[in-house]
DNA sequence: AGTGTGTGCGGCAAATTGCCGCATGGTTGT
DNA sequence: ACAACCATGCGGCAATTTGCCGCACACACT
């Protein structure tokens, strides 16, 4: 595991990679991650990822799985290949159990779901083999507002449009449009 | 209970383990699979699936993730203890993210939903590394849907305390019975 | 025995939803 | 300008889902 110090000769905090397209979510991770005693780097693309990869040797990353081009699977590949110790969790807008299988098989520690939480991946970073025993997070999104956190992403997706967000949604527009009324449970 | 006291001689066909609640279920795919070349066993429980495999070793297993009782996911975890080669399929009525990752990290092959047919099973126990090159959906989940996947994780890192998880997700322990009851929307 | 907790389920009122309709405003192509 | 199309906001009402009560049973711990 402690290989090759390189640059990064006098800094203890463990490192970690996170890979995103979405700028002010790296950036908002980011400084929770710093906060919690991480060396954190930023990438937005595959091919920064594996540069910075290279130079910073991450023991920890988290990889979004949809990425500029190429699918965020390919860097889990790529990082394991470089140092198979390194810890993995996957983050997804999209969830699909097809693609959380392939990220789990490719050595991915966790699949999370965003939005997600950074104590949530502080968590899913411990937890490296599948477990009966489950050390518990304390979980503050109840089912009302993380319903109403996800609406609002896809609703931002589709600029506003709500016909569009319902018919996504597999909704009502009435339905969605009485829900926006109301505040985050 | 103990229903076959049978002694193995030399058998070539590889061995392959069906658990499953379903009695049907592991009638008709046991012949689809006695046809295709194994040796079939089946087991309706945690318990029988643990004599059957101590004594007819199996290669293969396709396991059900709802069983009487426990969660085939243990299951899992005991065959891959009993030889760490088996290759195990899992299979469940309602598929979900949480316990898809589960089941990979504990070792399982594939994770399929059902309906499936034999020839996916063969297919996915000849599956055993991953594939970057899964395509990745850009169609989000629908709100049901989304809700579902994360019941089910919090479940699941509850250990499936129905009561604990209900309070968690601030939501009535009856109304989460129900939901759960339910398919994924 | 007694206490605490989890589970399954029935019943019923309250809340939410699905689904209709209609009027309005904005955009696009003719 | 006009029609065609779409998104929006909202009222009404039936169907469904919920919250909340209850009860019985099982299991663990004292």
């Amino acid at each position: 595991m402690t290989m090759l110090p390189m640059i990064e000769v006098d800094d203890d905090r463990p490192s970690l990679l996170i890979v995103d397209d979405d700028v002010t979510f790296c950036e908002v991770l980011a400084k929770a991650m710093t906060k919690r005693g991480f060396n954190v780097h930023c990438a937005h693309t595959v091919e920064q990822a594996l540069a910075c990869a290279e130079t910073c040797m991450p023991e920890y990353a988290t990889i979004d799985l949809r990425l500029p081009g190429a699918s965020g699977l390919i860097l889990v590949e790529k990082l394991k290949a470089l140092d198979s110790g390194t810890r993995i969790v996957m983050l997804t807008g999209y969830a699909s159990i097809t693609t959380a299988v392939e990220a789990i098989k490719l050595g991915a520690t966790h699949y999370l779901a965003k939005p997600v939480d950074a104590d949530e991946i502080m968590a899913a970073f411990e937890r490296t083999t599948g477990d009966a025993e489950v050390p518990i997070s304390t979980h503050p999104l109840s089912v009302g507002r993380l319903e109403w956190e996800y609406i609002q992403r896809v609703l931002n997706e589709n600029k506003g449009n709500i016909s569009v967000t319902a018919r996504i949604l597999n909704m009502h527009r009435r339905t969605l449009q009485r829900k926006l009324t109301k505040n985050p449970r």
